[in-house]
DNA sequence: CGTCTCGTTGACTGTGATCAAGCGGGGTGG
DNA sequence: CCACCCCGCTTGATCACAGTCAACGAGACG
Protein backbone atom coordinates (compact mmCIF):
# COMPACT_ATOMS: atom_id res chain seq x y z
CA UNK A 1 0.00 0.00 0.00
CA UNK A 2 2.57 2.40 0.82
CA UNK A 3 4.20 2.57 -2.38
CA UNK A 4 0.93 3.20 -4.14
CA UNK A 5 1.66 7.03 -2.50
CA UNK A 6 3.44 9.31 -4.10
CA UNK A 7 7.47 9.56 -3.69
CA UNK A 8 9.38 12.42 -3.50
CA UNK A 9 11.98 12.34 -6.30
CA UNK A 10 14.90 13.20 -3.56
CA UNK A 11 15.55 15.73 -0.92
CA UNK A 12 17.85 17.59 -3.69
CA UNK A 13 15.12 19.07 -5.56
CA UNK A 14 13.02 21.77 -4.28
CA UNK A 15 10.72 23.28 -7.22
CA UNK A 16 10.16 20.33 -8.70
CA UNK A 17 8.67 16.53 -7.83
CA UNK A 18 7.62 13.50 -8.42
CA UNK A 19 4.77 11.15 -7.99
CA UNK A 20 4.65 7.62 -8.08
CA UNK A 21 1.03 5.72 -8.91
CA UNK A 22 2.86 2.27 -8.98
CA UNK A 23 6.02 1.17 -8.30
CA UNK A 24 8.28 2.25 -11.11
CA UNK A 25 5.64 4.83 -12.64
CA UNK A 26 6.81 8.31 -11.58
CA UNK A 27 4.92 11.42 -12.73
CA UNK A 28 6.25 15.05 -12.89
CA UNK A 29 5.09 17.32 -10.33
CA UNK A 30 6.18 20.48 -8.65
CA UNK A 31 6.43 21.58 -5.00
CA UNK A 32 4.80 24.63 -3.41
CA UNK A 33 5.08 25.90 0.14
CA UNK A 34 2.26 27.50 2.20
CA UNK A 35 1.84 29.02 5.48
CA UNK A 36 -0.19 28.83 8.26
CA UNK A 37 -4.41 28.45 7.65
CA UNK A 38 -3.04 28.99 3.97
CA UNK A 39 -5.99 28.35 1.42
CA UNK A 40 -4.67 25.42 -0.69
CA UNK A 41 -7.34 25.04 -3.01
CA UNK A 42 -11.13 25.78 -3.03
CA UNK A 43 -14.42 24.09 -2.99
CA UNK A 44 -15.50 24.90 -6.68
CA UNK A 45 -12.53 25.62 -8.27
CA UNK A 46 -11.19 23.38 -10.98
CA UNK A 47 -9.51 20.29 -9.59
CA UNK A 48 -6.53 20.58 -11.98
CA UNK A 49 -4.08 18.85 -9.29
CA UNK A 50 -3.50 15.78 -7.13
CA UNK A 51 -1.63 16.81 -3.90
CA UNK A 52 0.21 15.12 -1.16
CA UNK A 53 1.55 16.03 1.80
CA UNK A 54 5.48 16.40 1.83
CA UNK A 55 5.65 18.03 5.38
CA UNK A 56 3.65 19.64 7.98
CA UNK A 57 -0.51 19.08 7.92
CA UNK A 58 -3.32 19.92 6.21
CA UNK A 59 -6.95 19.97 6.42
CA UNK A 60 -10.02 19.32 4.04
CA UNK A 61 -12.85 20.93 4.62
CA UNK A 62 -16.65 21.66 4.06
CA UNK A 63 -19.60 24.18 5.23
CA UNK A 64 -22.96 23.16 5.81
CA UNK A 65 -25.57 25.42 4.55
CA UNK A 66 -25.97 27.61 7.90
CA UNK A 67 -21.98 27.84 7.68
CA UNK A 68 -20.80 25.54 10.24
CA UNK A 69 -17.43 23.92 9.44
CA UNK A 70 -17.12 20.25 9.35
CA UNK A 71 -13.26 18.98 8.89
CA UNK A 72 -13.86 15.98 6.14
CA UNK A 73 -9.98 14.81 7.57
CA UNK A 74 -6.86 15.76 8.40
CA UNK A 75 -3.68 14.84 6.13
CA UNK A 76 -0.29 14.18 7.19
CA UNK A 77 3.22 13.80 5.40
CA UNK A 78 2.95 11.08 2.64
CA UNK A 79 -1.38 11.23 2.22
CA UNK A 80 -2.67 12.20 -1.13
CA UNK A 81 -5.28 14.13 -1.17
CA UNK A 82 -7.67 16.62 -3.49
CA UNK A 83 -8.54 13.49 -5.49
CA UNK A 84 -11.58 13.91 -7.69
CA UNK A 85 -13.59 12.60 -10.81
CA UNK A 86 -15.16 15.54 -11.84
CA UNK A 87 -14.52 18.56 -12.85
CA UNK A 88 -14.14 20.73 -9.60
CA UNK A 89 -13.39 19.86 -5.72
CA UNK A 90 -16.35 19.37 -3.47
CA UNK A 91 -14.44 20.35 -0.81
CA UNK A 92 -11.70 22.61 0.01
CA UNK A 93 -7.91 22.36 1.57
CA UNK A 94 -6.14 24.62 3.87
CA UNK A 95 -2.12 24.19 5.41
CA UNK A 96 -2.61 24.14 9.17
CA UNK A 97 0.43 25.48 10.97
CA UNK A 98 2.35 25.53 7.64
CA UNK A 99 3.12 22.72 5.22
CA UNK A 100 5.19 21.58 2.15
CA UNK A 101 2.69 20.17 -0.34
CA UNK A 102 3.90 18.42 -4.24
CA UNK A 103 1.29 18.87 -6.67
CA UNK A 104 0.58 16.61 -9.71
CA UNK A 105 -1.46 17.65 -13.10
CA UNK A 106 -4.47 15.51 -13.26
CA UNK A 107 -3.88 15.25 -16.74
CA UNK A 108 -0.60 13.70 -15.89
CA UNK A 109 -2.35 11.02 -13.72
CA UNK A 110 -5.09 10.29 -16.53
CA UNK A 111 -2.65 9.89 -19.57
CA UNK A 112 -1.14 6.97 -17.03
CA UNK A 113 -4.31 5.44 -15.76
CA UNK A 114 -4.72 5.41 -19.43
CA UNK A 115 -1.50 3.23 -20.65
CA UNK A 116 -0.85 1.39 -17.70
CA UNK A 117 -3.68 -0.93 -16.21
CA UNK A 118 -1.32 -0.86 -13.00
CA UNK A 119 -1.29 2.90 -12.65
CA UNK A 120 -5.59 2.47 -13.00
CA UNK A 121 -5.21 -0.21 -9.91
CA UNK A 122 -3.61 1.93 -7.65
CA UNK A 123 -5.49 5.52 -8.46
CA UNK A 124 -8.56 2.91 -7.79
CA UNK A 125 -6.87 1.88 -4.47
CA UNK A 126 -6.46 5.69 -3.57
CA UNK A 127 -9.99 6.16 -3.82
CA UNK A 128 -10.71 3.24 -1.78
CA UNK A 129 -8.78 4.36 0.92
CA UNK A 130 -10.52 7.30 1.28
CA UNK A 131 -13.82 5.63 1.07
CA UNK A 132 -12.77 3.47 3.81
CA UNK A 133 -11.99 6.55 6.05
CA UNK A 134 -14.89 8.23 5.19
CA UNK A 135 -16.98 5.43 6.44
CA UNK A 136 -14.83 4.99 9.44
CA UNK A 137 -15.65 8.97 10.36
CA UNK A 138 -19.52 8.55 9.81
CA UNK A 139 -19.18 5.40 12.18
CA UNK A 140 -17.11 7.48 14.55
CA UNK A 141 -20.30 10.24 14.61
CA UNK A 142 -22.84 8.28 14.43
CA UNK A 143 -22.06 5.47 17.19
CA UNK A 144 -19.73 7.14 19.78
CA UNK A 145 -19.93 9.33 22.17
CA UNK A 146 -18.18 12.76 22.94
CA UNK A 147 -15.16 10.94 25.28
CA UNK A 148 -15.00 7.85 22.60
CA UNK A 149 -14.45 9.88 19.74
CA UNK A 150 -11.68 12.01 21.30
CA UNK A 151 -9.94 8.75 22.47
CA UNK A 152 -10.31 7.15 18.93
CA UNK A 153 -8.79 10.50 17.42
CA UNK A 154 -6.24 10.02 19.74
CA UNK A 155 -6.00 6.61 19.22
CA UNK A 156 -5.45 7.05 15.03
CA UNK A 157 -2.95 10.03 15.17
CA UNK A 158 -0.62 7.92 17.32
CA UNK A 159 -0.74 4.59 14.74
CA UNK A 160 -0.87 7.32 11.42
CA UNK A 161 2.43 8.93 13.33
CA UNK A 162 4.06 5.52 14.76
CA UNK A 163 4.65 7.13 18.03
CA UNK A 164 4.35 4.86 20.86
CA UNK A 165 3.87 7.29 23.61
CA UNK A 166 4.18 10.94 22.36
CA UNK A 167 1.88 12.81 20.21
CA UNK A 168 2.17 16.22 19.12
CA UNK A 169 -0.85 17.76 17.76
CA UNK A 170 -0.52 20.08 14.37
CA UNK A 171 -4.32 21.19 14.89
CA UNK A 172 -5.86 23.19 17.29
CA UNK A 173 -8.92 22.28 19.92
CA UNK A 174 -10.82 24.13 17.66
CA UNK A 175 -9.80 22.09 14.61
CA UNK A 176 -10.67 18.67 16.55
CA UNK A 177 -13.94 19.86 17.37
CA UNK A 178 -15.12 19.96 13.73
CA UNK A 179 -13.47 17.17 12.81
CA UNK A 180 -15.39 15.38 15.62
CA UNK A 181 -18.40 17.24 15.33
CA UNK A 182 -18.29 18.61 19.07
CA UNK A 183 -17.37 22.24 20.24
CA UNK A 184 -13.92 22.87 21.75
CA UNK A 185 -15.09 23.06 25.39
CA UNK A 186 -16.20 19.45 25.30
CA UNK A 187 -13.54 18.32 23.32
CA UNK A 188 -11.10 20.05 26.28
CA UNK A 189 -13.39 18.79 28.91
CA UNK A 190 -12.31 15.11 27.58
CA UNK A 191 -8.76 15.80 27.52
CA UNK A 192 -8.87 17.20 30.76
CA UNK A 193 -11.02 14.24 32.03
CA UNK A 194 -8.51 11.49 30.91
CA UNK A 195 -5.52 13.58 32.03
CA UNK A 196 -7.48 13.10 35.43
CA UNK A 197 -7.49 9.65 34.80
CA UNK A 198 -4.21 9.28 34.22
CA UNK A 199 -4.82 7.67 30.46
CA UNK A 200 -2.81 10.92 28.94
CA UNK A 201 -0.45 13.55 30.00
CA UNK A 202 -0.73 16.85 28.60
CA UNK A 203 1.99 19.20 29.33
CA UNK A 204 0.80 21.16 27.31
CA UNK A 205 -1.78 21.96 24.87
CA UNK A 206 -0.48 20.71 21.66
CA UNK A 207 1.14 18.09 23.35
CA UNK A 208 -0.05 14.71 23.88
CA UNK A 209 1.33 11.58 25.99
CA UNK A 210 -0.41 8.84 25.99
CA UNK A 211 0.39 7.06 29.56
CA UNK A 212 -2.61 4.36 29.21
CA UNK A 213 -3.21 2.56 25.71
CA UNK A 214 -5.27 -0.19 27.26
CA UNK A 215 -7.90 2.51 29.03
CA UNK A 216 -7.85 4.65 25.71
CA UNK A 217 -8.81 1.34 23.19
CA UNK A 218 -11.47 0.45 26.21
CA UNK A 219 -12.26 4.09 25.89
CA UNK A 220 -12.81 3.71 22.06
CA UNK A 221 -14.85 0.48 21.92
CA UNK A 222 -18.36 2.90 22.06
CA UNK B 1 -22.73 8.68 -15.14
CA UNK B 2 -26.42 6.35 -15.24
CA UNK B 3 -24.68 4.35 -17.91
CA UNK B 4 -21.80 3.36 -16.26
CA UNK B 5 -24.02 1.06 -14.06
CA UNK B 6 -24.91 -2.31 -13.95
CA UNK B 7 -27.25 -3.08 -16.81
CA UNK B 8 -29.23 -5.45 -17.49
CA UNK B 9 -29.15 -8.05 -20.36
CA UNK B 10 -33.18 -7.97 -20.96
CA UNK B 11 -36.13 -9.34 -18.44
CA UNK B 12 -35.81 -12.74 -20.78
CA UNK B 13 -33.03 -14.40 -18.99
CA UNK B 14 -33.32 -14.75 -14.85
CA UNK B 15 -30.53 -16.97 -13.93
CA UNK B 16 -27.90 -15.11 -15.87
CA UNK B 17 -27.31 -11.47 -16.35
CA UNK B 18 -24.60 -8.55 -17.38
CA UNK B 19 -23.06 -5.55 -16.03
CA UNK B 20 -21.58 -3.50 -17.97
CA UNK B 21 -18.91 -1.14 -16.66
CA UNK B 22 -18.63 1.08 -19.47
CA UNK B 23 -20.89 1.22 -23.13
CA UNK B 24 -20.33 -1.84 -24.83
CA UNK B 25 -18.78 -3.82 -22.37
CA UNK B 26 -20.55 -6.50 -20.94
CA UNK B 27 -19.69 -9.23 -18.11
CA UNK B 28 -21.06 -12.28 -17.97
CA UNK B 29 -22.73 -12.36 -13.94
CA UNK B 30 -25.64 -14.21 -12.34
CA UNK B 31 -29.42 -13.33 -10.30
CA UNK B 32 -29.98 -13.95 -7.35
CA UNK B 33 -33.72 -13.56 -5.35
CA UNK B 34 -33.49 -12.89 -1.72
CA UNK B 35 -36.37 -12.84 1.39
CA UNK B 36 -36.87 -10.30 3.63
CA UNK B 37 -33.76 -9.72 6.19
CA UNK B 38 -31.86 -12.26 3.94
CA UNK B 39 -27.90 -12.20 4.55
CA UNK B 40 -26.54 -11.27 0.66
CA UNK B 41 -22.48 -10.54 1.77
CA UNK B 42 -20.89 -10.65 5.45
CA UNK B 43 -18.15 -8.68 6.84
CA UNK B 44 -15.18 -10.74 6.91
CA UNK B 45 -16.28 -13.25 3.92
CA UNK B 46 -14.37 -13.26 1.01
CA UNK B 47 -15.40 -10.10 -2.12
CA UNK B 48 -15.61 -12.37 -4.72
CA UNK B 49 -18.43 -10.57 -6.19
CA UNK B 50 -19.70 -7.29 -6.69
CA UNK B 51 -23.44 -6.80 -6.99
CA UNK B 52 -25.88 -4.78 -8.34
CA UNK B 53 -29.62 -4.55 -7.05
CA UNK B 54 -32.32 -5.37 -9.96
CA UNK B 55 -35.26 -4.85 -7.68
CA UNK B 56 -36.28 -4.23 -4.25
CA UNK B 57 -33.90 -2.37 -1.68
CA UNK B 58 -30.80 -3.77 0.42
CA UNK B 59 -28.73 -2.27 3.41
CA UNK B 60 -25.60 -2.24 3.67
CA UNK B 61 -24.45 -2.50 7.37
CA UNK B 62 -21.45 -2.42 10.36
CA UNK B 63 -21.62 -2.99 13.97
CA UNK B 64 -19.99 -1.06 16.32
CA UNK B 65 -17.56 -2.71 19.43
CA UNK B 66 -20.16 -2.34 21.65
CA UNK B 67 -22.72 -4.15 18.98
CA UNK B 68 -24.68 -0.92 17.95
CA UNK B 69 -26.06 -1.20 14.48
CA UNK B 70 -24.99 1.70 11.12
CA UNK B 71 -26.20 1.55 8.58
CA UNK B 72 -23.80 2.44 5.53
CA UNK B 73 -26.34 2.89 2.69
CA UNK B 74 -29.10 1.55 1.57
CA UNK B 75 -29.44 0.25 -2.51
CA UNK B 76 -31.89 1.07 -4.67
CA UNK B 77 -32.41 -0.41 -8.14
CA UNK B 78 -29.57 0.25 -10.27
CA UNK B 79 -27.31 0.56 -7.43
CA UNK B 80 -23.80 -1.09 -7.28
CA UNK B 81 -22.77 -2.52 -3.28
CA UNK B 82 -20.11 -4.57 -2.44
CA UNK B 83 -17.26 -2.63 -3.91
CA UNK B 84 -13.63 -3.94 -2.50
CA UNK B 85 -10.53 -3.36 -3.28
CA UNK B 86 -9.14 -5.93 -0.62
CA UNK B 87 -9.69 -9.20 -0.03
CA UNK B 88 -12.65 -9.17 2.55
CA UNK B 89 -15.83 -7.52 2.61
CA UNK B 90 -15.58 -4.67 5.24
CA UNK B 91 -19.05 -4.52 6.16
CA UNK B 92 -22.41 -6.81 5.57
CA UNK B 93 -25.31 -6.39 2.98
CA UNK B 94 -28.74 -7.79 3.65
CA UNK B 95 -31.80 -7.77 1.86
CA UNK B 96 -34.81 -5.61 3.37
CA UNK B 97 -38.26 -6.48 2.03
CA UNK B 98 -36.62 -9.02 -0.18
CA UNK B 99 -34.29 -7.85 -3.50
CA UNK B 100 -32.98 -9.17 -7.01
CA UNK B 101 -29.38 -9.11 -7.12
CA UNK B 102 -26.82 -9.81 -10.12
CA UNK B 103 -23.53 -10.67 -9.13
CA UNK B 104 -20.23 -10.62 -11.41
CA UNK B 105 -16.97 -12.33 -10.41
CA UNK B 106 -14.56 -9.61 -9.37
CA UNK B 107 -11.99 -11.99 -11.37
CA UNK B 108 -14.36 -10.78 -14.43
CA UNK B 109 -14.10 -6.87 -13.36
CA UNK B 110 -10.15 -7.29 -12.19
CA UNK B 111 -10.12 -9.00 -15.87
CA UNK B 112 -11.97 -5.96 -17.86
CA UNK B 113 -10.07 -3.02 -16.24
CA UNK B 114 -6.55 -4.75 -16.56
CA UNK B 115 -7.27 -4.54 -20.84
CA UNK B 116 -9.64 -1.76 -20.95
CA UNK B 117 -8.50 1.41 -19.55
CA UNK B 118 -12.05 2.77 -19.97
CA UNK B 119 -13.78 -0.12 -17.60
CA UNK B 120 -10.76 1.26 -14.91
CA UNK B 121 -11.83 4.57 -15.10
CA UNK B 122 -15.43 3.47 -14.91
CA UNK B 123 -14.67 1.18 -11.92
CA UNK B 124 -13.46 4.63 -10.32
CA UNK B 125 -15.70 6.79 -10.68
CA UNK B 126 -18.08 3.76 -8.77
CA UNK B 127 -15.66 4.39 -5.52
CA UNK B 128 -15.58 7.90 -6.48
CA UNK B 129 -19.40 7.78 -5.62
CA UNK B 130 -19.72 5.75 -2.90
CA UNK B 131 -17.20 8.01 -1.74
CA UNK B 132 -19.08 11.29 -2.19
CA UNK B 133 -22.26 9.43 -0.66
CA UNK B 134 -19.62 8.26 2.47
CA UNK B 135 -18.93 12.25 2.63
CA UNK B 136 -21.99 13.51 2.35
CA UNK B 137 -23.47 10.77 5.28
CA UNK B 138 -20.37 11.97 7.71
CA UNK B 139 -21.53 15.55 7.40
CA UNK B 140 -25.57 14.74 7.98
CA UNK B 141 -24.21 12.91 11.32
CA UNK B 142 -21.98 15.67 12.18
CA UNK B 143 -23.85 18.39 11.67
CA UNK B 144 -27.13 18.47 11.49
CA UNK B 145 -30.01 17.78 14.25
CA UNK B 146 -32.78 15.15 14.19
CA UNK B 147 -35.55 16.81 12.34
CA UNK B 148 -32.88 17.87 9.18
CA UNK B 149 -31.69 14.57 9.33
CA UNK B 150 -34.98 13.24 8.58
CA UNK B 151 -35.62 16.16 6.00
CA UNK B 152 -32.46 15.56 4.22
CA UNK B 153 -33.34 11.68 4.05
CA UNK B 154 -36.92 12.29 2.39
CA UNK B 155 -35.55 14.52 0.00
CA UNK B 156 -33.01 12.26 -0.77
CA UNK B 157 -35.28 9.51 -1.12
CA UNK B 158 -37.75 11.06 -3.36
CA UNK B 159 -34.87 12.64 -5.94
CA UNK B 160 -33.36 9.27 -6.03
CA UNK B 161 -36.71 7.38 -7.16
CA UNK B 162 -37.55 10.61 -9.13
CA UNK B 163 -40.99 10.46 -7.63
CA UNK B 164 -42.28 14.54 -7.10
CA UNK B 165 -44.08 13.60 -4.21
CA UNK B 166 -45.32 10.09 -3.30
CA UNK B 167 -42.40 7.72 -1.61
CA UNK B 168 -42.88 4.07 -0.78
CA UNK B 169 -40.15 3.27 1.85
CA UNK B 170 -38.84 -0.20 1.83
CA UNK B 171 -37.30 0.75 5.23
CA UNK B 172 -38.71 0.25 8.95
CA UNK B 173 -38.29 3.04 11.10
CA UNK B 174 -35.13 1.29 12.86
CA UNK B 175 -33.77 1.04 9.42
CA UNK B 176 -34.15 4.71 8.98
CA UNK B 177 -33.10 5.32 12.94
CA UNK B 178 -29.68 3.33 12.36
CA UNK B 179 -28.86 5.27 9.37
CA UNK B 180 -29.55 8.34 10.56
CA UNK B 181 -27.66 7.80 13.91
CA UNK B 182 -31.06 8.70 15.60
CA UNK B 183 -33.62 6.16 17.93
CA UNK B 184 -36.60 5.04 16.32
CA UNK B 185 -38.90 7.52 18.72
CA UNK B 186 -37.22 10.46 17.27
CA UNK B 187 -37.52 9.69 13.50
CA UNK B 188 -41.00 8.64 14.64
CA UNK B 189 -41.74 12.44 16.08
CA UNK B 190 -39.99 13.64 13.49
CA UNK B 191 -42.45 12.39 10.84
CA UNK B 192 -45.32 12.75 13.30
CA UNK B 193 -44.09 16.80 13.69
CA UNK B 194 -44.49 17.05 10.11
CA UNK B 195 -47.16 15.56 9.23
CA UNK B 196 -48.76 18.14 11.99
CA UNK B 197 -46.51 21.16 9.81
CA UNK B 198 -48.56 19.65 6.82
CA UNK B 199 -45.12 19.13 5.10
CA UNK B 200 -45.84 15.62 4.15
CA UNK B 201 -48.89 13.47 4.65
CA UNK B 202 -48.40 9.72 6.38
CA UNK B 203 -51.18 7.49 4.75
CA UNK B 204 -49.73 4.95 6.46
CA UNK B 205 -46.26 4.59 8.24
CA UNK B 206 -44.61 3.26 5.19
CA UNK B 207 -45.99 5.86 2.27
CA UNK B 208 -44.83 9.16 2.50
CA UNK B 209 -46.53 12.26 0.28
CA UNK B 210 -44.60 15.24 0.19
CA UNK B 211 -46.74 18.59 0.71
CA UNK B 212 -44.56 21.13 0.59
CA UNK B 213 -40.93 20.29 -0.92
CA UNK B 214 -39.78 23.94 -0.08
CA UNK B 215 -40.51 23.40 3.79
CA UNK B 216 -38.36 20.26 3.41
CA UNK B 217 -35.63 21.77 1.55
CA UNK B 218 -35.43 24.62 4.20
CA UNK B 219 -35.29 21.99 7.10
CA UNK B 220 -32.83 20.11 5.42
CA UNK B 221 -30.25 22.92 5.78
CA UNK B 222 -29.13 22.84 8.98
C1' DC C 1 -59.71 -14.07 17.60
C1' DG C 2 -55.27 -13.85 19.70
C1' DT C 3 -50.54 -12.84 19.12
C1' DC C 4 -46.65 -10.46 17.51
C1' DT C 5 -44.14 -7.01 15.37
C1' DC C 6 -43.90 -2.27 14.18
C1' DG C 7 -45.01 2.30 15.10
C1' DT C 8 -46.61 6.14 17.98
C1' DT C 9 -47.00 8.86 22.12
C1' DG C 10 -45.84 10.53 26.78
C1' DA C 11 -42.88 11.46 31.00
C1' DC C 12 -38.42 11.85 32.51
C1' DT C 13 -33.27 11.83 32.17
C1' DG C 14 -28.68 12.75 30.62
C1' DT C 15 -25.19 14.25 27.54
C1' DG C 16 -23.24 17.72 25.22
C1' DA C 17 -24.23 22.68 23.61
C1' DT C 18 -24.46 27.27 25.06
C1' DC C 19 -23.27 31.23 27.65
C1' DA C 20 -19.95 33.40 30.44
C1' DA C 21 -15.78 34.10 32.87
C1' DG C 22 -10.99 33.34 33.84
C1' DC C 23 -6.32 31.52 32.82
C1' DG C 24 -1.79 31.28 30.50
C1' DG C 25 1.69 31.59 27.17
C1' DG C 26 3.73 33.81 23.26
C1' DG C 27 4.48 37.96 20.89
C1' DT C 28 4.87 43.01 20.52
C1' DG C 29 6.04 47.44 21.91
C1' DG C 30 7.55 50.69 25.26
C1' DC D 1 13.57 43.54 30.31
C1' DC D 2 9.13 43.94 31.57
C1' DA D 3 4.23 45.16 30.85
C1' DC D 4 0.63 44.43 28.21
C1' DC D 5 -2.36 42.30 25.05
C1' DC D 6 -4.30 38.81 22.40
C1' DC D 7 -5.54 34.37 21.32
C1' DG D 8 -6.15 29.63 22.41
C1' DC D 9 -7.54 26.89 26.06
C1' DT D 10 -9.87 25.70 30.29
C1' DT D 11 -13.50 25.76 33.69
C1' DG D 12 -18.10 26.49 35.55
C1' DA D 13 -23.33 27.08 35.36
C1' DT D 14 -27.33 26.43 32.86
C1' DC D 15 -30.14 24.81 29.00
C1' DA D 16 -32.02 22.06 25.30
C1' DC D 17 -32.25 18.26 22.39
C1' DA D 18 -32.41 13.67 21.80
C1' DG D 19 -32.17 9.21 24.47
C1' DT D 20 -34.40 6.16 27.66
C1' DC D 21 -38.14 3.89 29.76
C1' DA D 22 -42.83 2.70 29.53
C1' DA D 23 -47.34 2.16 27.79
C1' DC D 24 -50.44 1.91 24.15
C1' DG D 25 -52.29 1.39 19.27
C1' DA D 26 -52.53 -0.68 14.68
C1' DG D 27 -51.83 -3.97 11.19
C1' DA D 28 -50.32 -8.59 9.68
C1' DC D 29 -50.49 -13.36 10.27
C1' DG D 30 -51.56 -17.67 11.90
Amino acid sequence: MRDLNFETAGAALSVSDCISLAPGMALQGVRMRYGRNAEIFGAGEKAEYVYRVVSGAVRTIRFSADGRRQILGFHLPGDIFGLETGARHSFSAESIAGAEVALVRRSLIEAAVAEDPRAALALTQLFARELHAAQEHALVLGLKGASERVAAFILHLTDRFEANADLDLPMSRADIADYLALTIETVSRAFTQMERDRIIALPCARHVIVRDREALELMEAA
